[in-house]
RNA sequence: GGCCGAGUGGCGAAAUGGCAGACGCGGCGGAUUCAAAAUCCGCUUUCCAAAAGAAGUGUCGGUUCGAGUCCGACCUCGGCUACCA
């Protein structure tokens, strides 16, 4: 047997190639087999290439589809593109370079990069969300929700970002910026595409009890749908007959506490009922608002309003409540109008305190009287007081009482609210699928020659596309501006934009959509990529669906996972599907951090201060500061070398002057910090088994984790010392009992990790198996074969490479996974400790079936055991076998 | 402010309520070497010269023969979210 040195550089490439040319990883089909459906959440190809963040996912779900192929489960597990998206876009405004061009290199990077790790997917199956035979689809989507009536046209006032040209979702906006860029947002309205996800509200929150996802996760997917139950209550306003303000409350029951109404600045009502007195003001205030971004309006927690002038009637007391307007009620939320209550809700509280508007009590707890002062809003359930016939009520009981009295008497109803919005879907874009609609034109002569005010659209009228004529392509633009107009670069487009069919001119839709679109269903294309007929077969969703794991970054915890869930529902309904559900189990894995960073704090004039003497601050425009706090004076973070720190309690202080404590911390990874780790260096440097390797050693999967690169060197070794033990000449002999003990408990160990994704844990009990044989000048052929077995799915090239240097043709991966014998995972004998007084005292061998009096007398007898006991009187004895003696005395 | 998660050696971490620190990094000592790197062997929670021993899983309290693990209160850090009536 050979001798040469572990090479992955010359071992990897040749792996690679030959699950290539073998097509190992093709999917396997047999309806006999059980099926696993394991899935990344597939990447944005971006022009930086593969970040370290990537594979550590699809390392761990390609260590389960290796595991489960070798167990007989017939795997899919798919990789493709989510090419879509506003860089390429950007690209092409700075280069002249067509998008298409941009993603078709990126994503040749990124195949690149996935296959030098050694990834099983089945290339086969790889999908391009631009690529037209997939737009086609994700067309034809959109048009089965046109026909339900779950896309519609709506004028509303959306987050304009001129910066990017572009029109963005809510969740796109951060803190008033765009999450891209952050750049600054406005509201203006325009004409946009909505999804109606809030018909499936109830569906979206009703079925997370039928997947398995991580806690968290499900409960931002409850917040973020925020169904709340409660009345819609109409107050009449005096001197407007037949002008009610509706408003939505979820405590009916504290409507005799209501002392105002306040609307919000855009209610159109507003208008109407505004006094002539107040009316400069109140204009000038609504004027206001509606200038205000969205992050001067959350600046700004201070409470402010205005007095319309006008009153509203209590619908049960009829008194007159005075009508403010303020920006703290939402136009979006509810009605766009609340009674307020101040003795019960804090915001109507804090507002009431500075307008000096009255506050009442109407709920009291058991233990306070209902004259009771009120320091602040008491928000809690109690019982109804100051409320008339409804004194003495429990929260719950009263309100169901004013609501039925509401509804008896016309002036109110049961309602459900919900945070979730219906789903703005377009953009005004070039790099998204076209809309597949279009809308008649009014013109004289051809549109396309026309001035834009010679040609009327009539958008009220939209028409689809014809599914035989899908895909719509894109038109090839030379300028990918979004111009300051927001209609998008495709309005520029005449040619493309109009048409005549039957004599009658056309307008296409200029919007494209966003780029979760593609995302939202690439699962289902996966099973059947290729299909010119159906974007899926129904058969093959059938034996495939749901996906049974399904990897990827928790920032995708609403948005992604909540769009695809309403996409799915729908195609559930329309029969195309045969699940409610996507996605079974659902992981996170955590973020990679870089390497830890220790930061020291310098004054102008040289002098470090302590991080404890620190505060941070923000300048005006976002960045961050930090102020020596006794002094004032600024100072600068400044890094400083891990060897010039050392602990001191539970601070890292500088050695050289340790009254001085430093941050030490890792950061995420970012260009601007100049701590990205690039995959391709360290593949270059270490492997890839050994990146992937340490990946998965690094800790839990679900962790944030610091990156190490020395740690790196760590599981290298443990490759070279593997690589060494199985290309020593092997023991054709049966291992000796103790280490066929240790390989039964190791597959088991490692089997049962695999399945709970403890790889981190696997990998260790593999290290201790290496280090075991390490110790043999022949180790046992069997020994080395199930190491090399079990290594398989999480370093496959150098468990490929040896495999094949042990006699056996390729490939590894169709070997069975070893099995253990459960009579095996035990010793003879098992040490167990002796504790006195819940202190270890000793340590006895017994045989593992001795009995527990036996035990107990071994360990009485224990030399340093019976010195404790010594002169003591016996309170209680016990053995829990195989694990420990306890004796207690006194 | 709200929700979620996490606090264990110098570092990453491990531990069905049962020997705290497996495994790895780093460090120290030794072997090998002309020398170094690499490799191999040993030690490495803290206190004590060492043995014996004692202390020790963010803090305080509780349950238990026994708590890193369960319960209650708090502190710190990280992530998400933010006037949703």
């Amino acid at each position: 047997m050979s001798r040469e040195r572990y090479s992955p550089s010359e071992i990897e490439p040749r792996w690679q190639a030959f699950w290539e040319r073998d097509q190992t990883f093709r999917t396997d089909e047999d309806p006999a087999k059980d099926k696993a459906y394991i899935l990344d959440m597939f990447p944005y190809p971006s022009g930086a290439g593969l970040h370290v963040g990537h594979p550590e996912g699809y390392t761990a779900t390609d260590i389960v589809a290796r595991h489960l192929r070798s167990k007989g489960v017939a795997v899919l597990h798919p990789m493709g593109w989510d090419a879509f998206g506003l860089p390429a876009e950007q690209h092409a405004l700075q280069t002249g370079t067509h998008p298409a061009d941009t993603t078709q290199k990126n994503i040749a990077t990124f195949r690149r990069q996935l296959k030098s790790l050694g990834f099983s997917y089945d290339w086969s199956r790889e999908v391009d969300t631009t690529d037209p035979a997939y737009v086609k689809w994700t067309q034809w989507i959109f048009l089965e929700l046109f026909e339900r009536g779950l896309a519609y046209q709506d004028e509303i006032p959306v987050n304009w970002c001129p910066a990017l040209g572009t029109v963005l979702a809510n969740e796109e906006v951060k803190d008033g910026r765009s999450e891209r860029g952050g750049h600054p947002v406005f509201r203006v309205p325009l004409r946009q595409w909505m999804l109606r996800i809030t018909a499936y509200a109830d569906r979206l929150l009703e079925d997370l009890s039928k997947v398995s996802w991580p806690e968290g996760t499900r409960v931002m997917q409850v917040e973020w749908i925020g169904r709340s139950e409660g009345a819609e209550i109409a107050f009449e306003v005096e001197g407007h007959p037949g002008t009610r303000i509706e408003v939505f409350t979820t405590r009916p029951d504290t409507l005799f506490g209501a002392t105002f109404v306040v609307l919000a600045p855009e209610h159109p009502v507003v208008e109407r009922i505004t006094t002539p007195a107040r009316r400069a003001e109140v204009l000038a205030y609504a004027a206001r608002t509606r200038g205000r971004s969205e992050r001067e309006r959350r600046e700004s927690k201070d409470k402010t309003g205005e007095p319309t002038g006008a009153f509203a009637v209590h619908p049960l007391t009829g008194k007159l409540i005075p009508i403010w307007i303020a920006d703290y009620v939402l136009w979006g939320y509810g009605t766009g109008a609340v009674m307020a209550v101040p003795g019960h809700d804090g915001r109507d509280f804090e507002f009431a305190g500075k307008f000096g508007l009255p506050i009442e009590r109407v709920v009291r707890s058991a233990e306070v009287e209902a004259s009771a002062a009120l320091e602040a809003a008491f928000e809690s359930d109690g019982i109804a007081c100051h409320s008339g016939p409804y004194d003495g009520l429990t929260t719950a009981a009263c309100k169901a009482a004013i609501t039925a009295e509401l509804e008896r008497s016309a002036r109110g109803r049961k309602r459900v609210e919900y945070k979730l919005r219906d789903w703005i879907f377009s953009r005004q874009r070039y790099w998204g699928e076209p809309f597949p609609i279009y809308f008649p034109v009014r013109c004289e002569g051809d549109p396309r020659t026309l001035p834009e005010s010679a040609v009327s659209i009539d958008f009220s009228s939209p028409r689809a596309v014809d599914r035989s004529e899908l895909p719509l392509r894109l038109p090839d633009l030379e300028d990918f501006k979004p111009g300051e107009d927001p209609a998008g670069p495709l309005a520029r487009a005449k040619d493309w934009r109009f048409f005549q069919k039957d004599g009658q001119w056309f307008a296409r839709e200029t919007n494209t959509m966003p780029q979760w679109a593609g995302s939202c269903w690439y699962y289902l294309r996966f099973i059947d990529p290729k299909n010119e007929q159906a974007l899926v077969d129904p058969a093959k969703a059938k034996a495939w669906l749901p996906v049974d794991l399904y990897v990827g970054g928790a920032e995708h915890a609403v948005l992604h996972l909540l769009y695809a869930r309403f996409w799915h529902k729908v195609l559930y309904d329309a029969g195309i599907v045969p699940t409610e559900e996507p996605f079974g189990k659902l992981v996170h894995q955590g973020m990679i951090l870089g390497e830890i960073e220790y930061t020291a704090y310098v004054a102008e004039d040289g002098t470090r201060v302590s991080r404890r003497d620190v505060q941070e601050e923000s300048t005006p425009d976002g960045r961050p500061e930090f102020r020596e706090i006794t002094t004032g004076r600024t100072v600068v973070p400044t890094r400083v070398e891990e060897a010039q720190v050392t602990k001191v309690g539970t601070d890292f202080v500088l050695a050289a002057e340790p009254t001085v404590a430093v941050d030490a911390r890792a950061h995420k990874m970012s260009k601007s910090r100049g701590n990205v780790i690039n995959p391709d260096s360290v593949v270059q440097q270490y492997g890839a088994d050994s990146l992937r390797l340490y990946e998965m050693f690094m800790g839990p999967l679900e962790a944030t984790k610091p990156w190490s690169t020395a740690s790196i060197a760590g599981v290298r070794r443990f490759l070279d010392r593997t690589w060494a033990v199985c290309t020593r000449t092997l023991s054709p002999e049966a291992p000796p009992d103790g280490l066929e003990r240790l390989l039964h408990r190791t597959i088991k160990k490692v089997g049962d990790d695999l399945e709970g994704l403890r790889f981190n844990t696997a990998i260790s009990a593999l290290m201790q198996l290496t280090n075991e044989l390490f110790g043999l000048e022949a180790p046992p052929r069997r020994a080395c074969e199930t190491l090399v077995l079990l290594l398989h799915p999480m370093a496959p090239h150098i468990a490929e490479e040896l495999w094949e240097r042990m006699g056996h043709p390729p490939s590894i991966q169709r070997v069975p996974w070893p099995a253990f014998d459960a009579a095996m995972l035990t010793d003879d004998e098992v040490e167990v400790p002796v504790q006195v007084n819940g202190k270890v005292r000793g340590r006895v061998k017994v045989p593992t079936a001795a009995s527990e009096d036996t035990v107990i007398a071994a360990a009485r007898a224990d030399e340093n055991v019976a010195r404790h006991l010594d002169g003591k009187q016996l309170v209680k004895v016990q053995y829990v076998p195989g694990r420990i003696v306890t004796i207690v005395v006194k």
